[in-house]
DNA sequence: CCATTGATATTAACGCGGTAGTATTTAGCA
DNA sequence: TGCTAAATACTACCGCGTTAATATCAATGG
């Protein structure tokens, strides 16, 4: 639910506990607001979010980006999961999926950028 | 740990608890041997680990393959992070490693081969 | 002015991963 | 036979993510 409610903050930039809680229910019907407000008080702990006070609204930002918290899990399971083999991961990941031409075609141009660079 | 243990008994095909441990304390010197048992315990409850009785010994064999517990987190982690962009979460990787020439040549095969097969 | 409503605050429960102390069993040795 | 060491069994605790009920507070419409 975490990574769920970073994703609503990170696209709105900044929200209220009602913004999240709006958007969050249609994912999930069942969930409460307080539950949102608990979390979101528990991320601002952690050093997710941080927020501050507009009348008597939390107006909630975050404080890590989209960018680091993607390249931080990735990097992660490619480490702890994969020793680092990056073909290795990489072959699971199209084993299972059809990628698109455009796709292979920019994954293409990445790895020949790649090798320019050596 | 789990992840850990599931290694090391993958690595072993089977494994009592005192192998895993051995192997453990090697990474983690502090880690008791009741604390492994325990979770191996867990394990097996879960559906990780299915164990036979030799003996006194219990020896535990996995019932999850390497495969699939790599290829499970890694599209986990694909979609639920990436929404399933395979070149943004790669461009991720690269971004924060040196690639070996020869790994960037496992990948440009691999690619190249998926190209064939559209 | 007060009741309703929408906001946050407080409190608590649950499951699970993780950690480990203590108890019990039992095989093997002296 | 009886003791010791090794093995599992049992029990408990912590932290954290998750969930949510209840309480409190404050603005505003009647």
């Amino acid at each position: 639910m975490q990574l769920q409610i970073l994703k609503i903050i990170w696209s709105l930039d900044e929200a209220t506990i009602s913004d999240v809680h709006t958007r969050l229910m249609k994912k999930t019907p069942s969930c409460a607001y307080t539950t949102v407000a608990t979390m979101m008080k528990k991320m601002e702990i952690k050093g997710l979010l941080s927020h501050r006070k507009v009348g008597r609204q939390f107006i909630y930002q975050p404080l890590v980006s989209r960018d680091d918290v993607q390249s931080g899990v990735a990097n992660d399971v490619l480490d702890r999961l994969f020793l680092g083999n990056l073909a290795g991961m990489f072959s699971h990941l199209v084993k299972e999926r059809d990628i698109s031409s455009q796709e292979l075609e920019e994954l293409d141009s990445l790895i020949k950028k790649m090798k320019k660079s050596k």
